[in-house]
DNA sequence: TTCATTTTTTACCTTATGGTAATTTAACCG
DNA sequence: CGGTTAAATTACCATAAGGTAAAAAATGAA
């Protein structure tokens, strides 16, 4: 059951008590896309939160002439386009599936609900807070890192994401071109 | 009053009642700190969830032989090692005093507690959310923007950030070296 | 399978930024 | 106020990454 995966996710990070789980998937609707769809477009506002049960997906940003990937999400985790989500406001981010993906999702409207429940709020506010600190790493990363080093960082977080996700994406995840990921690739092996 | 300070310089954000913000002030204590004191020593878990009166802070990370800001923070806003004081634990950030500060502070403990409260709850939550924004933020730019960009931005974020911060902090910031930063200065104008 | 398209790799040169160091300027302190 | 220290500027060269382009490889569709 739904419910159960999402308290077998999240255990490691904060304890919710089955019920809490239980309450948001019964909020929640399940849905799939196909790789390269685009869930939410950029200038649009964030209409749900999600929760991917299988595949991936990634947060674009356009960047003169190519898309920038500010965050990649796998199977069980939340994901979404948060900043939207949380402003209730139109974003330039786009939210596409990098694989087919099975995900749940609730609307904003049940989301903000769940916020305002004591046994939602807990969960919603470790959302907000583990976000940030994802954030803040990426940042320390992007600022205290070489691109080669924020490379490795990358595949130790998530082995085996060169086999799912194409190196044009990672690279822009890097702030690097692809040109550039494929070199410092061809200099580690 | 310090609650009427609050409430003025968060009302565009999120509207709390007066009241929330006096329950805030009654847990806080006043604390002045001197230019470049150390208000959090690396490696030790924050204790402290700060409001900035008058003055300016800064949160650093070491990187090789030298410090890099992850943030700063001037009069009327939060501020602490956000990251350590949600995880309970140390973080290699140190938390530093930019100029002569006039701060009120609450305990981590009584920040706990207002979390659990239904007046502090909101506040706790509006702080972890628009936090979580701000580092998208930085994030975005620091991936789209040029350095030079990035110096602009924070200008127009800070005007006259020039004349209170040292500009090798400033350049840590952005991600470049104070050699750096001088060329793009003395390019500018 | 074959063809078309996209992605990755490689090469060449350019550019932005880093590293070191010396000089100038500013800040700090007795 | 002068003297010491730290910070900012400037110059020089080194390096990591970008831009363009072309070839190779992989992917996807018919």
């Amino acid at each position: 059951m739904t419910a159960q995966i999402l308290k077998k996710a999240f255990d490691p990070f904060f304890d919710a008590p089955i019920a809490a789980w239980e309450e948001f998937v019964s909020y929640s609707e399940p849905v799939s896309f196909q790789k390269d769809a685009i869930i939410k477009e950029q200038n649009t506002t964030e209409k749900y939160f999600y929760f991917i049960l299988q595949g991936s997906a990634g947060l674009f940003l356009w960047k003169e002439n190519n898309f920038v990937c500010l965050d990649f999400a796998f199977d069980n985790s939340f994901c979404c386009d948060y900043m939207s989500l949380l402003t209730k406001k139109p974003t330039p981010l786009e939210f596409v599936a990098l694989e087919d993906a099975e995900m749940i999702r609730m609307k904003a409207s049940d989301f903000y609900l769940l916020c305002s429940r004591s046994v939602g709020q807990a969960i919603m506010q470790a959302s907000a807070e583990s976000s940030f600190i994802e954030k803040q790493l990426q940042q320390i990363e992007l600022l205290t890192k070489s691109a080669e080093e924020r490379y490795k960082i990358l595949q130790q977080k998530f082995p085996g994401i060169h086999q799912r996700i194409a190196q044009k994406h990672i690279a822009s995840y890097l702030g690097i071109t692809p040109q550039s990921l494929s070199r410092i690739r061809s200099k580690l092996k």
